[in-house]
Parts: C-alpha cells; sequence; structure tokens
DNA sequence: GCGAGGCTGTATCACACCAA
DNA sequence: TTGGTGTGATACAGCCTCGC
C-alpha cells in the first residue's frame, strides 16, 4: 500500500488514488483547506478515519469553523472522507496495479476470501467481508497484519473508537477470532491467520452490580433502601392513601447509581470478594469509599481515560453513598462527621461543582460574540420548517431516508418554535406537552379565545413550579402546521413502518401511554440543529435564550428567572459569567477612553 | 445489513433549599 | 448574601428487537 499518513501525503499522492477527471482538483483543494481549518500544517494532521469522524462527524457546528452554510462544509467534508478512505484502501482504486497490491496485502487475500463465501446460504452467510472491514482498516493504519493483532492493541483500538464504529470492531475481532479457531476448515487461509484467538477487550459499559454474582442479601438490602428513601420510611398502609412517593423515581435510580459505580470499583480495585458484599452496610463506610474515590480521581486524571478529569460525578457519587451511610447504615457521628470532610475535599468536591458546565457556558459565550450563530439559533423554527416543506414537496420520490428527515425536521420546528418564541422548557416538559384530551397543556386560538397557550401543572415540574404563557402567533403557525400536516404522517406513513400511536401528545411515541421517547425527541432537535450548522442541545438552548435575554437586559434578571420557572437566586448563580464580561468590557472601554485622553493632553515631542 | 424506536445504565449538569 | 448539600434532571452510549 502507498504510505499515506499524514494530509500532505495525500495532497500530493492524491493522483494515484484514481479520481476521474477534475474531482481530484475539488478534493486536493479540500485537502489544503484542511490547514486552515485545523489550523495546523498538513504535514501534522495524520490520515485518520476515526479521528476525522470523531472531529467531524455528528454535532459540528459548521459555522464556527468558518463555512459559510452547512451545506458548504459537508461538501468538504464528504470531498476529505472520501480521500481518507481511499488512502486507507476502504475504497476500490480502480487503477490498473490495484490487483498487485491486492496479492500483497494480507488484510486483502483475507477480505477476498471472505468474501468470496459470504452470501445468503454460504458458509459465513450474507455481508461477512463488510464485517471484518473496519478490523483491517484499523489494522491497515496502524501497519499491523493479521499475525499482529494483540490484546493490548485491541484494547486501545476499542477504546479510540465510538458508538457503531466501536460496535462493529468488535463485531469484527469477534469474527476474525472465529475465523482463527476454524482455521483447519479453511486451508486457503494458509499462512494468513496467527495460532490461537487474540482476548477480546472488555465493554465498556458495565452491568449494574459490575455483573456479578452477588450475595442476595446485598440485593435485597439495595431494594429495602430504595424503598425506604422513595417513601421516607412511610409505612405501607399510609402509603395506599399517599398519591405520590416523596421522592422521584429518577432520583432512586441515581442512587441505584451510586451503588452500582461502589461495588464495582470495588471488585474491580480487589478490595473485597463479591460474596463477602452482603449488606450495604458493608460497603458504604467512610475508609472503603475514600480509598474507592482515590482510585477514581487517579483514573480520571489518567491521560487515556475516558472520564472527565475536572468531572462532577465524583462528588454526586460520593454525596449518594454519605446519604446511605448516614440514613441507611447509620454509622456513628465520628464517622459522619469523617464523610462531611471527604466530601469538601478538593479532589472530591472541584471547582466545576455547582456551576454551569464549561462547554455550555462556552456556548453561551459564543453566541454572544457570533451574529452569524445567534441568528442561526433565533431563525431555527423557520429554517428547519422551511427545509421540511421542501422535503414534503416531492414526498413520493423521496428515499425513507429523506422521508424521516423530513418528519425530523418538522419536529425540529415544532420544538424550536416552543422553545424560542413560547417558553424555554425543560426537555421533560416539552416533550409531555399534550393538545388534546383530558390535560391539555398547550391550547391554541380559537373562535372565544382571543389567544392560544402553555400551561404545565406544578406536578410535572423539576421544582414543582407552574408553567404559563400564551402562544404567540408566530409560535402557534408552525405547532399548528406541525399538528396537521407533519404529526399525521408519523402516525399513519412512518417511513421505517414505526407509526405512532395516535395519543393526546404532541410528540407522539409508538405507545399510546406516553410521548415519543427521550433519546427520540432529541435526536430530532439533532438533526434539525445539525441542519441549521449548529451544535446545540435541547438544554443548551434554554440557556442559550436565557443568556441573550441577560445579556442585552441585566436588569430584567427576575423577569428571566421566572420565565425559566427557576429562582432569581439561582440565575444569578449560573448567569455570574455574564456580570463578569460586563465588566471586563466596561473596565476596557474606559480604558481605552483613558489611554485616548492621555494621548491628547500629552505633547508630541514627549511621546516620541 | 441497516436504520428505526425504545429501554437501560453511566456520566454529568442543574438548581432548590438551608444554614452560616 | 453566599456557599454547601442533596435531589432531580439531561446527555450519551450500548443493547435489544423489529421491519425493510
Amino acid at each position: 500500500m502507498q504510505d499515506f499518513r499524514t494530509f500532505r501525503c495525500l495532497a500530493e499522492g492524491l493522483d494515484r488514488l484514481g479520481y476521474e477527471g477534475n474531482t481530484a482538483n475539488d478534493v486536493r483543494r479540500a485537502l489544503v483547506r484542511a490547514e486552515k481549518i485545523y489550523n495546523e500544517p498538513l504535514g501534522a494532521i495524520r490520515v485518520d478515519l476515526d479521528a476525522f469522524d470523531a472531529r467531524w462527524r455528528g454535532k459540528v457546528s459548521a459555522l464556527e469553523h468558518g463555512f459559510r452554510s452547512r451545506g458548504g462544509f459537508e461538501k468538504w467534508r464528504s470531498n476529505v472522507r472520501g480521500a481518507l478512505k481511499r488512502a486507507l484502501g476502504l475504497k476500490a482504486l480502480g487503477d490498473a496495479g490495484a490487483d498487485d497490491r491486492r496479492l500483497a496485502d494480507e488484510w486483502q487475500q483475507l477480505k477476498d476470501y471472505v468474501a468470496e463465501r459470504s452470501g445468503n446460504g454460504r458458509v459465513f452467510g450474507p455481508h461477512r467481508e463488510i464485517t471484518l472491514s473496519i478490523l483491517i482498516e484499523r489494522a491497515r493504519l496502524a501497519g499491523r497484519s493479521p499475525h499482529q493483532l494483540d490484546p493490548t492493541w485491541l484494547r486501545e483500538e476499542y477504546d479510540a473508537l465510538h458508538n457503531k464504529r466501536r460496535k462493529g470492531f468488535m463485531r469484527a475481532a469477534v469474527f476474525f477470532n472465529e475465523l482463527v479457531r476454524h482455521r483447519g476448515a479453511h486451508p486457503n487461509l494458509g499462512n494468513l491467520l496467527p495460532q490461537a484467538p487474540c482476548q477480546l477487550p472488555r465493554s465498556q459499559r458495565g452491568k449494574q452490580y459490575a455483573g456479578a454474582a452477588l450475595p442476595e442479601s446485598l440485593l435485597a438490602d439495595v431494594e429495602a433502601f430504595i424503598e425506604h428513601y422513595l417513601w421516607q420510611g412511610e409505612e405501607p398502609l399510609v402509603r395506599d392513601h399517599l398519591e405520590d412517593a416523596e421522592r422521584s423515581v429518577q432520583s432512586a435510580s441515581s442512587y441505584r447509581s451510586a451503588i452500582s459505580w461502589l461495588v464495582r470499583e470495588i471488585l474491580e480495585a480487589g478490595l473485597m470478594k463479591p460474596e463477602e458484599i452482603t449488606s450495604l452496610s458493608d460497603i458504604c463506610r467512610y475508609q472503603l469509599l475514600r480509598q474507592v474515590a482515590g482510585i477514581f480521581r487517579t483514573r480520571a486524571l489518567d491521560e487515556v481515560s475516558h472520564l472527565r478529569r475536572d468531572a462532577t460525578s465524583l462528588h454526586t457519587y460520593v454525596c449518594r453513598v454519605s446519604y446511605i451511610a448516614r440514613h441507611w447504615v447509620r454509622v456513628s457521628a465520628e464517622e459522619v462527621e469523617r464523610l462531611k470532610r471527604l466530601r469538601k475535599k478538593k479532589a472530591i468536591k472541584n471547582h466545576r461543582v455547582g456551576k454551569m458546565g464549561e462547554e455550555r457556558e462556552a456556548f453561551a459565550s459564543a453566541l454572544l460574540d457570533n451574529l452569524r450563530i445567534r441568528s442561526a439559533v433565533l431563525g431555527l423554527p423557520e429554517t428547519t420548517l422551511r427545509e421540511a416543506d421542501v422535503l414534503l414537496g416531492h414526498w413520493d420520490d423521496l428515499s425513507l431516508s429523506a422521508r424521516m428527515r423530513c418528519l425530523r425536521l418538522a419536529v425540529c420546528a415544532c420544538q424550536a418554535a416552543i422553545l424560542l418564541r413560547a417558553m424555554a422548557l425543560r426537555a421533560t416538559n416539552l416533550r409531555s406537552i399534550t393538545f388534546r384530551g383530558k390535560e391539555t397543556t398547550i391550547v391554541f386560538k380559537g373562535e372565544a379565545r382571543k389567544a392560544g397557550k402553555i400551561s404545565i401543572p406544578g406536578r410535572q415540574v423539576k421544582n414543582n413550579r407552574e408553567l404559563g404563557c400564551p402562544l404567540p402567533p408566530d409560535c402557534e403557525k408552525i405547532v399548528r402546521r406541525f399538528v396537521e400536516v407533519y404529526r399525521p404522517l408519523l402516525v399513519t406513513a412512518h417511513p421505517y413502518g414505526k407509526n405512532a400511536s395516535d395519543s393526546d401528545f404532541l410528540f407522539p411515541g409508538t405507545l399510546a401511554d406516553r410521548p415519543v421517547d427521550a433519546s427520540v425527541f432529541a435526536h430530532c432537535f439533532e438533526i434539525g440543529i445539525r441542519a441549521a450548522g449548529l451544535d446545540m442541545t435541547l438544554h443548551m438552548c434554554r440557556h442559550a435564550i436565557a443568556t441573550l435575554i441577560l445579556y442585552e437586559n441585566p436588569d430584567r434578571l427576575v423577569m428571566v428567572a421566572d420565565w425559566l420557572g427557576i429562582d432569581p437566586a439561582t440565575v444569578r448563580k449560573h448567569y455570574g459569567f455574564l456580570d463578569s464580561r460586563r465588566a471586563a468590557e466596561l473596565g476596557q472601554q474606559h480604558m481605552q477612553k483613558l489611554i485616548r485622553e492621555a494621548r491628547r493632553r500629552t505633547p508630541v515631542r514627549s511621546r516620541s
């Protein structure tokens, strides 16, 4: 294979990649443009498809990277990505020397062998050479032959990949091992395969309680604690007369997570054996928690760890476990005091605890600095609906994925219209809006009513605060269009046959008693956001609106708090960075003024 | 195989409340 | 008024099952 390790090699050797006509020029220009976009010399940018995908696929704010439109960005990405795939041998080149190269490539021989025996009713089953492709790609990039795969390399590659690529890599490794195990049945593979299968990486997502065989008594104790926590010790007879538990189910599941984390860390560190953990009182103790927190912290500081070094998770876990120790295990007063000190330790309660996430704060700042981003956010309902309408115009000719895109864009337009024009709701409240039925939360303008409105009862809201607002005409227009045109398509003409139930929910899911699933809901928003060249989650949208209003109207803090349905003190705390920013700007303006004045008053002679 | 919706667990963030 | 504590939420990823 040609050695294409950097973008420079790639740009210089582009003629050998088999492009037709002027395409090579387009691709070369795209590669050269990467220098500006990456702000690095071409020779320093590695030819690595996964690094490229990690950076440029998914949520990418095209405008922030200097592209004029999402389309322009996608064109650039497609040119560069295609070149990377050709360079890595993932795309047929079609030129004369290709066959000779294939023979020289052990991976290609293996792939050809599998391809010849893949398909319906054949030895390996359908598309098995595709299964292998990601393993081959990564191995080629690392310069490893099939004999040179080892557990460490597999682990590193597995960790570096994400989502479907990671899943595919694991599937490929499993299949590769199958081939090795049955190498006797495939004599033609000859010396291509190693003698023994390679140890596979462990999945990054642990099972609850580390999937270990733990004593029944521990599991029973956890359930008893959760029950106690939810009902705050109320007797079952009393509970029957109460409408809801004292605590939310979400919160209880968070306690389960903390216990799971503690057990997993203890077992992985070998601090205890599974059979030794018989109840929560064995593990929710100061000494053990301190040890485990130390181990977790060390791992977070490790360069290759997937944990963020300044994340607040550890603090949350320690708080949860401390709570169990105090209220369930009932440790001594002395131990309670130690736990309290532990929670305050800098390593556990780092500087991010209690503050808005850095990424969100950065986005809010970008929103204030960049006019293009700001207008893209504010125009989101219209831009996404326009794109959906264009697609809808030739619905019958659309592919399934294009129809899906059309519907998702329409969902996003409706979400954005409510968030940006009516009320910056939390995702759960937005998702649960009903437009008919007994408990209607969004009402359209009717003959008797002058204006539509949104009203959400307090018990549906995080802090039990009732939320309500009138429905502005530009919001209502988009929501109505969604209800009349796009929602029926979700219910009766879902492109992939996943018709939603025609429930009372504005955003229906496949089940009649609940709205669309949160993950699907967030995905629709993501599709619309990306179409607008932005990178923002539903919750960041809420922040974005608050940031813009507060920055322009610092004296309207109480109004903004009321609108968001939170405490003014909380707004003050979370948007404090706006004050610092404003103070800095004001300070700079004053300094400039003073400098100008000083220059005016200083005689020209002494200035030189 | 691929893409969908939905469920679940982990990681992280938001924010109400309380006490100093 | 401010900082600490505890609760409740979102984001993200992996897995499952289903239809095309």
